[in-house]
DNA sequence: GTCGCTGCAAAACGTTTGCATTTAG
DNA sequence: CTAAATGCAAACGTTTTGCAGCGAC
């Protein structure tokens, strides 16, 4: 077969693009920090947070200040192509093309690492009890706080943390 | 039997005990105002906010101020009597005696209802879960977003909000 | 008497907003 | 041309902290 995996790329530009039209569709303005941001942010993984994007644009463009990324991200946010999430520590982080559509988090409170993770069997658990409780549910969070039981690995991203 | 339930009282001075007791332990100092607030908190249901907490302790104590309540609900988390949690609107919220000893939450977006509720199976499933990627969980957080179905107590509540 | 606690106000934190200027449509 | 976006700085709401004075041990 010719096509067998999207690669990466494509995926990064096709948000990109996504984000051109809903753009369009909102009667916005296509600007050159827009599309330094979004495309800086879909080339970033996992957990981004607004100062590690900033950083990053920055790079790019260091005449981009605070306010334009937080306005982008949440454009990025109300167009779905972007979840904001909050894990505790009292800053947002924004999560863009993850493999999996939606998911959830293990989070090791030794190395840091956020484990994401989708379990069928737990959806349909959690829309059981819904509607045993009256409740209909629109979208829902699942965060496990723990740690590694893989020592090694652990130790080593917690050791490359403070490098 | 003598002893059929604990009554409400009896759980909060048990409470407001075992905080003088780890207050103690820690060789930190017993004061009125960390004696009131604590106590206030304890009489207060549900999941409180600093802002809520003050007013009420203000009304027994005008000169109690934001720092001390604070630090107070610090200890209140360290003493593992409380736990501190954060529903995506960017303030903390206080939980102390809950009839369940753990539990998780649906949080209706029309009305504000917070409903708690627990079942062994999702915790076991959770375990599972853990166990497979490597994971041990220290503690969780279950949070579904969405609104009653029961939409005559829904549209009660959500009048009344607005009083 | 010591050391921790309080209360105040000031600072810090992440985030949002007002406004003059620039820029896309 | 005009309405929207930018960049800066100032404002915001929540939380923390520095410090002089007070109070528990």
């Amino acid at each position: 077969m010719a096509m067998e995996k999207q690669v990466t790329a494509d995926v990064v530009s096709e948000k990109e693009r996504d984000f051109q039209k809903f753009i369009q569709i909102r009667g916005l303005k296509s600007t050159k920090q827009r599309s330094t941001i979004v495309s800086v942010f879909f080339n970033m993984m996992g957990h981004i947070s607004v100062e590690e994007l900033l950083r990053e644009v920055k790079a790019v463009n260091p005449k981009i200040g605070y306010a334009t990324v937080y306005r982008t991200l949440h454009l990025l946010v109300e167009s779905s192509l972007v979840e904001e999430r909050r894990f505790g520590d009292g800053l947002a982080r924004y999560e863009g093309h993850s493999q999996v559509e939606h998911h959830d988090h293990m989070i090791c409170q030794e190395c840091g690492r956020i484990l994401e993770f989708f379990n069928p069997e737990l959806e349909a658990l959690q829309e059981k009890l819904a509607v045993e409780h009256h409740f209909e549910i629109h979208r829902h969070r699942l965060e496990l706080y723990g740690k590694c039981t893989d020592l090694d690995g652990c130790h080593k991203r917690k050791a490359q943390r403070k490098g």
